[in-house]
RNA sequence: UCCUGGGUAGCUCAGUCGGUAGAGCGGGUGACUGUUAAUCACCUUGUCGGGGGUUCGAAUCCCUCCCCAGGAGCCA
């Protein structure tokens, strides 16, 4: 049996005038005169396709190569040789080709033609089968390795927090209640719901956030990280939000607000050096075929510290500007896209920290700085995403938490396990969250965070 | 959810003043060529998003619903 090879590694080796065997799917085929054909094939390891030459020798040559189009899948043996012509270093002079599936011409809906990224949202169980979505895929994959790369150097421990949780309510939007309840036989108590006859004898959701569980395990292994899927049943329809996304969550134990800000540039950092070091092939297709000046807004974020701005400076900045907005411009209240913006990509023109938030628009678990008005929270804005990171130091102390959540009309009960993280042992700790899909969209260039996860559950919209 | 723009062939789109539809690509056949977004010729394809209305006549005008995209809010 010749040895099975990956089109990657086999690029790269170049085993000449070694026999082997390569499966994958076919892209084209063109056929030449004197009964051979060109078949292109892709095995998803690169981008690259494996030019293979078949000729009238193969013994399927009349009744099958010549019927192979774009989608068949195929396993090919034969010899690595130098390529004559100009386009590739390598080919396979195959000997046997076995189709293991037809692909239908007339009804794969798959074409040899570039095809928008909206038409492809269609089938997204066949689009990693095209160059940009596999490149996609690629990327992801890449991404998320790095992810558990950075703070393994660092020694975080990855802790794995519920997905499905009972705290009603973490102000990080509406959740998806998860029940076994007969939905068209619901049990009721004065109208309402009871859930005390539910699977978990009360009313369970699906996770916004590991950030409060993260917590609970920061403050016993010191520094700890989540990478999870979250779930946010927000009918917000736009090119940065998913109902279901994925979410890297730190936790640092005996850490501040500036600690924390470092990491998030480190981790940033690190995710970008990643993807120019080890997918090269890849990157060079999103810069140039995706957005122009990719490598350069890649290189100039590598290389540039991130700005950082109090909230009150930016309000300031955006005050003392010409530029018109839309929205006024007044402290106390969030910044709007279009400020956002306006800082991030004109001001700035890069990544961008901004600070201390006013407490008011901030939820109840971030840290009172001293000036009473502002909370020790920070957000990463990156140019063409908006928010990547927020975060924030955690507030530790007892008397101001439970003052802070009580002015928020939140039920002590609920949180006793969370306050008990104050009450034993407290300590200075921070975090942050950062989107992986945006982080995604951020390197690759893509416009619509729905073509960088693979089946996107946005509202009205979760097919396989 | 709000605002704006869309929905016409398998895909991407054009369609004038209301007169029942076209192009390119794809696919098929043939020719040609170590081809590589192959090329050339011929052929092929329609519930004009759904429903209702105006009209002799609607892809086109009106109402309504559905879906998609971009922006906003919310956030990551």
């Amino acid at each position: 049996m010749p040895p099975s090879y990956r089109i990657n590694n086999l690029l790269a080796e170049k085993p000449l005038d070694t026999e082997i065997t390569v499966t994958g799917w076919v892209r084209t085929r063109r056929d030449a005169k004197g009964n051979f054909s060109f078949l292109e094939i892709n095995d998803g390891s690169c981008l690259a396709n494996l030019q293979v030459i078949a000729d009238d020798s193969i013994p399927n040559y009349d009744t099958e190569v010549l019927r192979l189009t774009t989608g068949c899948a195929a396993s090919i043996t034969g010899m690595v040789i130098a390529s004559p012509a100009k386009g590739q270093e390598i080919e396979l002079k195959a000997t046997t080709i076995t189709v293991t599936g037809w692909a239908d011409p007339k009804s794969y809906p798959l074409q040899k033609k570039r095809h928008s990224f909206e038409y492809l949202r269609t089938v997204p169980h066949l689009r990693p089968r095209t160059n940009s979505l596999g490149a996609v895929a690629r990327l992801r994959g890449a991404l998320s390795f790095a992810c558990h790369e950075f703070f393994n150097q660092r020694g975080f421990v990855q802790i794995h927090t519920p997905v499905i949780t009972t705290s009603d309510c973490e102000g990080a939007g509406e959740m998806f209640t998860t029940t076994n309840l007969d939905l068209d036989n619901l049990p009721t108590t004065a109208g309402k719901v009871d859930y005390q006859q539910d699977f978990f004898g009360r009313r369970a959701a699906l996770t916004v956030s590991g950030q409060l569980e993260a917590e609970a395990y920061a403050l016993a292994l010191g520094n700890v990280y989540t990478f999870g899927p979250t779930f946010r049943a927000e009918n917000s329809n736009t090119s940065r939000h998913l109902a279901e996304f994925w979410m890297i969550e730190p936790e640092m134990a005996f850490c501040d607000l500036n600690g924390n800000i470092d990491l998030a540039e480190a981790f940033i950092k690190h995710l970008l050096q990643y993807v120019v070091d080890n997918c090269q092939e890849d990157f060079d297709l999103f810069c140039r075929f995706i957005e122009k000046n990719l490598a350069t807004k890649i290189h100039n974020a590598l290389t540039t510290p991130f700005a950082r701005i109090t909230y009150t400076e930016a309000v300031e900045q955006l005050r003392k500007s010409k530029h018109k907005f839309t929205f006024p411009v007044q402290w106390g209240t969030d910044l709007q896209s279009e400020h956002e913006r306006y800082l991030c990509e004109d001001v700035v023109g890069g990544p961008l920290v901004v600070s201390d938030y006013p407490k008011e628009i901030k939820p109840f678990y971030m840290r009172a700085n001293d000036d009473n008005k502002t909370v020790a929270a920070m957000d990463i804005l990156l140019p063409g995403i908006g928010e990547i990171i927020g975060g924030s130091q955690r507030e530790e102390r007892l008397d101001l938490l439970v003052a802070r959540m009580t002015e928020q009309g939140l039920d002590l009960d609920e949180y006793s396990w969370y306050l008990d993280l104050r009450r034993y042992g407290s300590a200075p700790h921070s975090g942050f969250g950062l989107g992986f899909e945006r982080i995604i969209q951020f390197v690759s260039g893509m416009g619509n965070i729905r073509d960088v996860i693979p089946f996107p559950r946005t509202p009205g919209s979760a097919t396989s």
